[in-house]
DNA sequence: AGTAATTTGTTCGTATGTATC
DNA sequence: AGATACATACGAACAAATTAC
């Protein structure tokens, strides 16, 4: 099970806590072929704003976990894609 | 006369204050069978964007004043469909 | 029957304003 | 002053269903 909540009063970013939780949920198995949910779906998944999600997903996209298509949607990296 | 400007300097943000201006047309009698104009139709008369547009829409289904087809248009509930 | 236009649905990208720490 | 964070807002692009011709 992994935590979807986010800990305001931590002194972890809460887009960190946000790439952290989405980085677990990946790696659990979620999301293997489809795109993640959408940025509008994750805010009020986890009560949080717009920015905070999309800054999380941009840390997944630089570890190179998650690429994003505009305007398509936010995709799991496959393995023999890398 | 029913106001459809938008006053952007308001506190009152731009969907609600569209959700008010639509509330006011629709007891006015405006649209009483065929469907409200599109959403495109209501960004160029308002002068908004296409989400500040829907946010006002759901507003107003939210309250049960209209209801949405999907791919149809959004229509003027009838009294005696509640 | 078939193609184009219309319309809603969805999504990311970006910007601004405000508040908090 | 700067980083973080939320709400609002416009734009653009595409999908999918419906309608018009």
């Amino acid at each position: 099970m992994t935590d979807r909540r986010i800990d305001v009063r931590s002194p972890v970013p809460a887009y960190q806590q946000l790439a952290d939780s989405l980085r677990q949920r990946i790696g659990a198995g979620e999301w293997p072929t489809g795109p993640l949910p959408s940025i509008e779906h994750l805010q009020g998944e986890y009560g949080i704003g717009r920015d905070t999600v999309m800054r999380a997903i941009k840390i997944l996209a630089d570890e190179g976990i998650v690429y994003t298509i505009p305007r398509r949607g936010t995709y799991v990296t496959r393995k023999d894609h890398e």
